[in-house]
DNA sequence: TTGTAGGCGTTATCAA
DNA sequence: TTGATAACGCCTACAA
C-alpha cells in the first residue's frame, strides 16, 4: 500500500484537497473540517510529502553544510546548527570534500541539483571559482572560518591574525626570542593570517624572523610532526612553538613525545585552536580557543535572515575574536629569565 | 530568470523532452543528439531538479543520519559514509536528538517527511517506539553502536561485552582487584553491555563486584568527573577505573589532575573509546579502540545492498570487534605486585 | 470559507 | 530511437 496523499486525507476527511492544503498550512479552516481533517490524518498515517510542496514553492527547507573535514570544529558547529535550524524547520545535507576538488565540485552540483535553500562553507582556495557560480544562482553562500578572498557574500571569521599575534606576542613577553612556526596551507586566509600574526608579534616586538624557523605545513597531523622534528634536529632549535591549528600540534606533542621531551619543561608550546584535552595533556597546552557557539550563532542569524529575506542587501562580513588559553606549555623562557606574569 | 528545465533543454537542442531525459538517465540515444544536448546543457547552465525526479522515481537519493551528538566517534563515521555513500549519489542528512525524546521525533518525521530512502541511527531507547513506527514503512532502518533491542532490522554493533570483559579481565591481570567502573546509560544495550562485560570479568576471575565501585552515569563528561571524584573520597578507593566511554574518561582525567593525582602511579584507568589524543596523555590511557572504518564499511555495504534490493529479506546483524590498545595507564597494580606481561 | 483545476520538472508509457 | 502526454503530490489562484 502506498503511502497515503492529501487526496486519501481529503476524502476521508469528506472536504477537498484545498481546504487540507490549507489546514497543513495554518490557514483559517472550519473548526468542524479542522478535527475531522485531523482525524483522518492520524487514521491514515498521513505525512506530508515534502517534496512536491518543494516543487511548488521553490523552497526545500534544507541548508547545505561543507567542510574539508568533520574535525572537532567543524562538528562543534554543525551540532549548533542543526538544533538552531531544525528548530525553524530547516534541515541539514552535509558534505566534506577533504580538499579534494573534484569532492569540491561534486557536493557544490550535488547541493546544487537539489535546490537546497542556502549553503554554509568553510572555504578553500580551490572552492573560489565554483563558488561564484553559486553566487550568480539565487542560492545564498555563507562562508566561515576560512575566507575565500574576492568572493562577496556573508561571512563569519575570526580575527586569525589578530589572535595569532597576541599569542606570539605573548610568547615573546615570556622571554622567548626564537619561535618556531607551523602554519597551515598558506593559499587560504587562515593560513596567511595566522602566519600574519606571528610576523606582526615579532615586528612589533623588534625581532626579526629567522625563515628557517617558519614550517609551512597543510593542517595535517603529519605537518606538526615532521616540523617538530625538523625544529629539534636542528643546531639551535627554537625554545618555543607556535602551532596554527590544533591537528598539528597532536603531532607535534607526538613527536615530543616520541623524543622524550617534555612541554612546558625542554619546549614551550601554544596553539591554535582549543580541543577539550589540551587541558589536560600536562601541563596545559595554552591555546586559542574558537567561539564556536557564538560561530554558529551569527551563522544561523544570518542564513535564517537572509532566507526571510530580512537581511541586509550588502553581504555581511562578521568577524569574532579569540580568546587565549594561557596554560602549562607556555613556562620555559619565564622561568629561564625569572620574570613573572599573570594570566589573563 | 529562472532555472532552465529540461524543456529548455530540448529546445535549444531541437529534441523532445523524452530524448534529453534518456540522454540524462544514460539510456541509448542517437550520436547527434546527443552532442546538440550536451551542447545546449552546457549553454542554458543546466542542472537537473532533484526534487522532480525524486517525485517519479520516489527515490531522493538521501540517506539519514541520526546520532545522540556528533563526538569524535559519530563524526568518524559520518566522514566515512559521506564519502562512500556519494561516491554512489548519495547525499546524507544529518540529525542529533542530544538524546530528547522530541527531537528524536522531529528528526524522524522529518526524515521520513522528506521522503530519505534509508536512515542510519544510533539507539536510544527512547527510539524504540517511533523506529518500530518506520519500519512498516518502506524506508529500511540500520542501527549502530547501539542496539535497540526487540527491533528486527539490520544492525552493525561492536562487542561491547566482550570488548569491556577483555579489557578488565586486563586489569585483573595486572593485580586490580578494587576496579571501579563509570557505565554509561542503563536503558540503551551499550551501557549494559560494557557493564555486563565488567561484572563477567570478575566472575571469571572469582572475584566480587563491590557494588559501591560501579557508578552510573550517562555518556556526559561532568558523568565522569563526579565518578572519580566519589571514588577518590572513598575510604578504601579502587586501585583502577574503567570507563564505558571517552568522554566521561575526559571529566575523570580532569578530577584526578584536579587533585593532583598522576594516572597510570597513583590510580589505573582503562577506557571504551580511542580518541587520538589518549595517546598523548601521559602516560598514555589504555584505551578500546572501536574499528570505525570497519564499521562504516558495514553500513555503506548494507545500505547499499537494500536500496538495491540485493539484500537478504532477513535483518543482517554484525557484531565487529575492538582491540585493546595497551598503554601507561594500566601499570599501577603490575608495579605493586611485581608481575610482568607482554602488551598485545 | 470551500471546491476545482492548472502547473512545478521529471520520468514512463505508447505510438509513431 | 523519438515525440507527445499523462502522471507524481502538492500549492494556489479563481470561482463558487
Amino acid at each position: 500500500m502506498k503511502k497515503p496523499t492529501i487526496l486519501d486525507v481529503a476524502d476521508s476527511a469528506g472536504v477537498a484537497v484545498g481546504t487540507v492544503s490549507r489546514y497543513l498550512n495554518d490557514q483559517r479552516i472550519r473548526k468542524d473540517n479542522r478535527t475531522r481533517i485531523e482525524q483522518a490524518i492520524a487514521d491514515l498515517g498521513y505525512r506530508a510529502n515534502t517534496l512536491a510542496r518543494a516543487m511548488k514553492t521553490e523552497r526545500t527547507n534544507t541548508v547545505g553544510y561543507l567542510v574539508p573535514k568533520f574535525d572537532e570544529f567543524n562538528s562543534g558547529i554543525l551540532t549548533q546548527l542543526v538544533r538552531s535550524l531544525r528548530a525553524r524547520g530547516y534541515s541539514i545535507v552535509t558534505f566534506h570534500h577533504s580538499d579534494e576538488a573534484d569532492a569540491i565540485n561534486e557536493a557544490l552540483e550535488s547541493a546544487s541539483s537539489r535546490r537546497i535553500d542556502a549553503i554554509i562553507l568553510s572555504g578553500t582556495h580551490e572552492v573560489t571559482e565554483k563558488v561564484q557560480e553559486l553566487l550568480t544562482g539565487e542560492q545564498p553562500v555563507i562562508i566561515f572560518n576560512n575566507d575565500v578572498p574576492g568572493v562577496e557574500t556573508d561571512k563569519v571569521l575570526v580575527n586569525d591574525e589578530a589572535a595569532a599575534q597576541d599569542a606570539v606576542s605573548r610568547m615573546i613577553d615570556f622571554g622567548h626570542t626564537r619561535i618556531g612556526v607551523v602554519t597551515g596551507d598558506l593559499n587560504g586566509s587562515t593560513g596567511q593570517n595566522r602566519l600574519q600574526g606571528y610576523t606582526k608579534a615579532h615586528e612589533q616586538a623588534g625581532l626579526s624572523v629567522d625563515e628557517e624557523l617558519v614550517y609551512v605545513g597543510n593542517w595535517g597531523q603529519l605537518d606538526g610532526y615532521t616540523a617538530m622534528d625538523r625544529f629539534l634536529g636542528m643546531e639551535n632549535p627554537p625554545s618555543a612553538v607556535f602551532f596554527s591549528n590544533y591537528l598539528m600540534t597532536i603531532g607535534g606533542l607526538d613527536c615530543l613525545s616520541s623524543n622524550g621531551k617534555q612541554v612546558g619543561k625542554d619546549i614551550d608550546l601554544v596553539t591554535f585552536d582549543d580541543p577539550d584535552m589540551f587541558r589536560l595533556i600536562p601541563p596545559g597546552i595554552t591555546a586559542i580557543e574558537q567561539p564556536i557557539e557564538q560561530i554558529a550563532r551569527h551563522l544561523t542569524e544570518i542564513v535564517l535572515s537572509r532566507l526571510d529575506g530580512t537581511a541586509p542587501d550588502h553581504p555581511r562580513n562578521i568577524r569574532v575574536n579569540c580568546a587565549l588559553k594561557l596554560r602549562g606549555s607556555l613556562g620555559v623562557a619565564r622561568k629561564a629569565s625569572g620574570k613573572t606574569h599573570e594570566d589573563s
